[in-house]
DNA sequence: AGCACGCCGACT
DNA sequence: GTCGGCGTGCTC
């Protein structure tokens, strides 16, 4: 019988593509196996086998696979049914799942070796300028790769040239699939065996007496192995005994040293686990029990605990009882909540049972942390990672645990797959029959609706650990501050005065302002001309302390310049402010401190935020100025005053979440302020004291400022009460998207009537040199999901199917906040 | 998404 | 004349 597999390929398509195998193929391999396929022309891809079967496709015929790449799966079944659920609830293909929970190393890529044909010899003569300088290269490499063949030629379009060369017999070509991940090695060495006996080892120490340095080494290597009693690094003899790798080689050479190499995983824990989990205080003990009572008949339940209520602890307790079941748990957080912080207080209970995984591991730091889940290994019982690790191949979940739940970040953005994390690990945990757990201090209002709805368990925890108060909030109104000149450039006189007394007092300040950079507008006081982005639609953002103009959305840069480019005038005013002017004015206010910033342009690279929080908690910064990086659930036990600069931007902020994003905000950094003993002290700057969400953070009431949000999204049909899914059109040019944009939403509304939003430009309408138009669904409550992204995804087909939309890129984002 | 194929302007 | 731009169509 003729048998077949269908893939899932890394690429956004629809449709499944089948391959023929044969029939001991067909008894090897299992779905979540990979294969390499060739795929169009020249193309050799990584699927993963989605099922075996016998039914021939009948309008095509199946290519053969080129070849098995596993003995077993590296996809579990589970991870196959989460995938389509993704797919089918976030509008995307399968294909693109893959792409995002397979670490990189696993997609092996094909790549065409040109290398030359010995059978003939060529005339040089016969040969162009550009052949010949090929030609000639391949008589010192034997093998060459297109990216050689660029620079060689220095230029992109190297095609023809092959094709000549093919042409004329003198080259061949292949296609080469490589391996990405390989196995870290570590050297060893021993004594080669013969110098076992004692008498044997006498005499090498004699014979080496000449030679005092490899004789050193020897010694050291006896005094390593004699103490850790293992094997013995080569790393380690060179920094132990002082040796040079020559004097180690030599000593391999003359067979007085035998060398191997250890297979290494590159996550590796290296401390202990020596603590006891605390014991709970009354509060988190009563939590504790309620949770799990509300475990009993909810899969998911909701914990609203004050900021710095303890819940970290709660969860440990929790995590402890799904060790002891053999289960494993999963714990989601914000990426920049994933500090040396919480992972080494982790590590202190559970040790090398926590795995960590986040954005800023590499490749093969993924593929190894994914193999210790596929083995079930001891290593991978407790996953502690952003977004991403909810793709990860569980063999057992017992719990997930998502903390920080309100956070934006676990929502997926760009590319496809846009999921988001927290819904999509709920649906996980429910594959597993597990259960979800979600903590937030400022829960979001879908998760807090779900729960006042019964749909989520609901459990509070309204004391702060160790009693401390919670801190004192005060609004300091900026307008007056203005009028009656009490203003230091940002700084309120009030700002000032708690800021003196703090450091007087030898407490440290956080600042907080929600945006990076100096200024966000530079404005010619003459002509008012302001300079702009040359590939978005925005205005361009001062930095000083590179002296650049830059674009947050594309990265663009210029020098700053020193004259007005429309009209020559060298009066530039700066409109707004940003993290850098403050933190300048910090250090004209405060000479004698130490100040430090912390945004996205202080914490690239891998341990970028690491070394500011550890400088904090050093106490070698007093005054820390940061964006939104500094709410995420950090611990600071110093940090008494917390500023915010300006709270009015980000209550503006155009969108129908504004409102409950800064009232989460500023509880949140609030939270950051008197953490141990001392009661903490907030001041809010703001033009507009009376707004009632600030007037809700100052009185710190969650309860008061759900229930007025949750009846404007009523009324104005925003979730938790309706749905959203956004339908965002992209191309260069500015008409198409236009015209595009009109005829989608035209055939939305037919089927949707007045429930279809829009078009409209967004408030950046152009981002790298692409025109960007939204189309808003809302979905009430009754109507069905499914029927709706069907009708979406019929429209979108009917969209695709006109000549002149088929360059328009179309970005179906469901769950868009 | 890639990638080939094919059709048009601008340089050796 | 070729080189390289990008619009169009296809991938089991």
């Amino acid at each position: 019988m003729d048998c077949f597999i269908n893939v899932i390929l890394p690429i956004p398509l629809e449709k499944s593509f089948t391959y023929a195998i044969t029939q001991a193929e067909a008894e090897f391999l299992k779905p979540g196996m990979r294969v390499s396929v060739p795929f169009g022309k020249s193309k050799i891809y990584t699927a993963i086998v989605f099922n075996v079967h016998n039914e021939a496709p009948l309008v095509y015929d199946a290519k053969q696979i080129h070849q098995i790449l596993d003995d077993s799966p590296i996809v579990t079944q589970e991870q196959l049914q989460h995938w389509q659920w993704i797919a089918k609830y976030y509008l995307c293909t399968i294909g693109e799942v893959m792409r995002a929970a397979l670490p990189s190393g696993f997609i092996l890529e094909s790549e065409t070796v040109i290398s030359k044909n010995n059978e003939i010899v060529i005339n040089d003569e016969d040969l162009k300028d550009d052949e010949f300088l090929i030609y000639e290269a391949l008589h010192h490499q034997s093998s060459l790769k297109i990216q050689d063949l660029m620079s060689i030629l220095d230029k992109k379009n190297v095609l023809p040239v092959i094709n000549r060369l093919l042409d004329k017999n003198a080259i061949s070509v292949e296609e080469t699939v490589y391996q990405k991940y390989k196995p870290k090695l570590v050297r060893y060495v021993k004594l080669h065996s013969q110098y076992t006996s004692e008498s044997k080892l006498q005499d090498l120490l004699n014979e080496l007496s000449r030679a005092p340095k490899q004789r050193h080494v020897v010694m050291t290597l006896f005094s390593i192995s004699a103490t850790t009693k293992k094997p013995v690094k080569v790393s380690d003899l060179i920094k132990d005994g002082d040796a040079s790798s020559t004097v180690i080689k030599t000593l391999i050479d003359k067979g007085v040293f035998e060398a191997y190499h250890i297979q290494h995983d590159r996550v590796e824990f290296s401390g202990k686990d020596n603590e006891h989990s605390k014991q709970l205080n009354e509060y988190q003990a009563k939590a504790l029990d309620e949770i799990n009572q509300s475990f009993k008949n909810q899969n998911i339940t909701l914990i609203h605990g004050v900021t710095s209520s303890g819940k970290t602890e709660i969860y440990v307790k929790l995590i402890e009882e799904q060790l002891k079941a053999k289960k494993q748990v999963l714990y989601l957080l914000p990426e920049i909540a994933l500090t040396t912080q919480l992972v080494s207080r982790l590590q202190n209970y559970f040790g090398e049972k926590v795995a960590v995984f986040h954005s800023k591991y590499s490749s093969h730091e993924r593929v190894e942390v994914w193999n210790n889940m596929l083995r079930n290994s001891l290593k991978a019982q407790i996953i502690l990672g952003a977004r991403s690790s909810m793709l990860l191949p569980f063999q057992n979940l017992g719990l997930v645990i998502v903390d920080e739940e309100h956070e934006s970040s676990f929502k997926q953005f760009d590319p496809a797959p846009r999921y988001h994390a927290r819904d999509a690990a709920i649906v996980l945990a429910s594959i597993f029959k597990a259960k979800t757990l979600l903590g937030s201090a400022t829960p979001s209002l879908e998760s807090y609706y779900n729960a006042k709805q019964g749909k989520y368990g609901f459990v509070e925890l309204k004391h702060r650990f160790n009693n401390v108060l919670m801190p004192d909030i005060e609004l300091v109104d900026i307008k007056d501050k203005h009028k009656r000149k009490r203003m230091n450039g940002h700084f309120s006189d009030r700002l000032i005065e708690e800021m003196t007394e703090t450091l007087k007092d030898g407490y440290q300040i956080i600042l907080f302002q929600n945006r990076r950079g100096f200024s966000p507008i530079i404005e010619c006081n003459t002509c008012g001309h302001s300079p702009q982005c040359p590939n978005c639609d925005v205005s361009l953002t001062f930095h000083q302390y590179k002296n650049q103009l830059r674009c947050h959305y594309c990265g663009y840069n210029t020098v700053m310049p020193k004259t007005c480019e429309a009209c020559g005038s060298v009066e530039l005013d700066n409109k707004g402010f940003g993290t850098e002017q403050v933190e300048e004015e910090v250090k004209l206010l405060f000479p004698d401190h130490n100040v430090a910033r912390m945004d996205l342009d202080t914490t690239r690279g891998k341990y970028g935020y690491e070394k500011i929080i550890t400088a904090l908690e050093q106490g070698e910064i007093d005054i820390l100025v940061g964006t939104q990086m500094l709410t995420k659930g950090l611990d600071f036990r110093n940090v008494k005053l917390v500023g915010i600069m300006n709270a009015d931007n980000m209550l503006n902020f155009p969108d129908f979440r504004a409102h409950e994003r800064s009232y989460q905000l500023m509880t949140q950094v609030s939270g950051r302020a008197g953490r141990t003993d001392k009661r903490g002290k907030v001041l809010i700057q703001t033009y507009n004291p009376y707004h009632k969400i600030l007037q809700q953070v100052s009185t710190n009431d969650y309860e008061q400022m759900f229930n007025e949000q949750l009846n404007e999204r009523h009324d104005y049909k925003y979730p938790p009460i309706y749905r959203l899914i956004k339908i965002t059109l992209k191309h260069k040019d500015y008409q198409k998207v236009d015209v595009g944009a009109e005829w989608y939403a035209k055939s939305l509304r037919t089927v949707f009537k007045q429930h279809v939003l829009g078009p409209e430009f967004p408030p950046v309408s152009r981002i790298r040199n692409q025109y960007l138009k939204n189309i808003l669904i809302k979905i009430p409550q009754k109507q069905s999901l499914s029927k709706t992204k069907e009708a979406i995804i019929k429209i979108n087909n009917s969209f695709f199917s006109i000549k002149d939309f088929r360059a328009v890129r179309v970005i179906l984002n469901v769950d868009n906040y």
